[in-house]
DNA sequence: GGCCCGTCGATAGGCATGCTATATAAATGC
DNA sequence: GCATTTATATAGCATGCCTATCGACGGGCC
């Protein structure tokens, strides 16, 4: 099966959605994945969150270093080993994720109230099905545990 | 119609793809943006270009710069208007484009190929449905011609 | 014609977020 | 107990965006 126009539409709804939400941004991409993440998954090291979202060790730090100021994450220290730094969100950082979570999903519910309801529905029956296998997919690879070395050994991949 | 289940699955597929496309980008997503337009519509000015893709003037002006820098794009000037830059894709920056979007398309096909074919082919038929109207509905909000001020008139809304 | 004002683009200065290279502190191995 | 490794922090730099403001051109009105 071809698979180059289902890919090139799909690459543009992405772009139609992410353009659309222009604007200041009050968190980066990165570092609402990263308090997602502490949210899912409860407190993790630096190195870990730097190697699962992608960026290098003190991009992570100095993310953390901002989330910290304005209250989102605490800092903690592992009993069991001096060195490392465990990273939890607290419930103003849980407060924000939901509240950035609900207008992302007010504004693609805006784009989606125009069309007409049979392919919205087709479109959500679609998603719903494709959706798990993607997480699958995607997930595994990116929270590779890495943290080996100083660097994140990161393929030099084009982002979007 | 619920819209609350679709938009949320919409969003997840929206951060997957984004997420996926870790690593130094070559062009910002802006620039890309950029570049199609003057690729689809032509010379364009500058303030155009920064009200169409949402930016100020002076990002724009700058943008502008180290595309042209790049070669990506020539600056011509209006014989009607001594004040305006025209600005125009370069040979260049077409190639540029296409590799682009072939990339993209690549890792989402890459992406796609995983998927029982019956989802793929009801996720593309959803999203050819879909598409045309999606487009229409951002498009000319995003275009609106604006440029009475220096200053772009956004709204402070949060970026996906 | 000459002046004022609006518009177009450029410049200056600042902030956020990423990077690499390297330093510091704790743990571990011989 | 000192060298090595590991976890994080710091320094310095690049990019891309912002606001504020400047200089240049164009158009209307006297």
């Amino acid at each position: 099966m071809d698979l180059s126009r289902p890919a090139n539409d799909l690459l543009e709804l992405v772009a139609l959605i992410v353009k659309g939400g222009s604007g200041r941004r009050d968190l980066s991409l990165t570092a609402v994945a990263t308090l997602s993440s502490l949210d899912r998954q409860g407190p993790q090291r630096i190195t870990t969150l730097a190697t699962a979202e992608g960026v290098s060790q003190p991009s992570m730090t100095q993310l953390i270093q901002r989330l910290e100021q304005r209250g989102l994450v605490a800092r903690g220290s592992d009993p069991a080993d001096g060195r490392v730094a465990l990273v939890t969100v607290t419930d103003q950082g849980r407060a924000a994720l939901v509240a950035r979570r609900q207008r992302n999903a007010e504004r693609i519910a805006g784009l989606l109230a125009d069309l007409p309801e049979p392919d919205v529905r087709a479109l959500a029956d679609a998603l719903a099905a494709v959706l798990p296998t993607m997480r699958a997919r995607v997930g595994p690879e990116a929270s590779g545990q890495g943290g080996r070395g100083n660097r994140a050994e990161r393929v030099d991949q084009p982002r979007f």
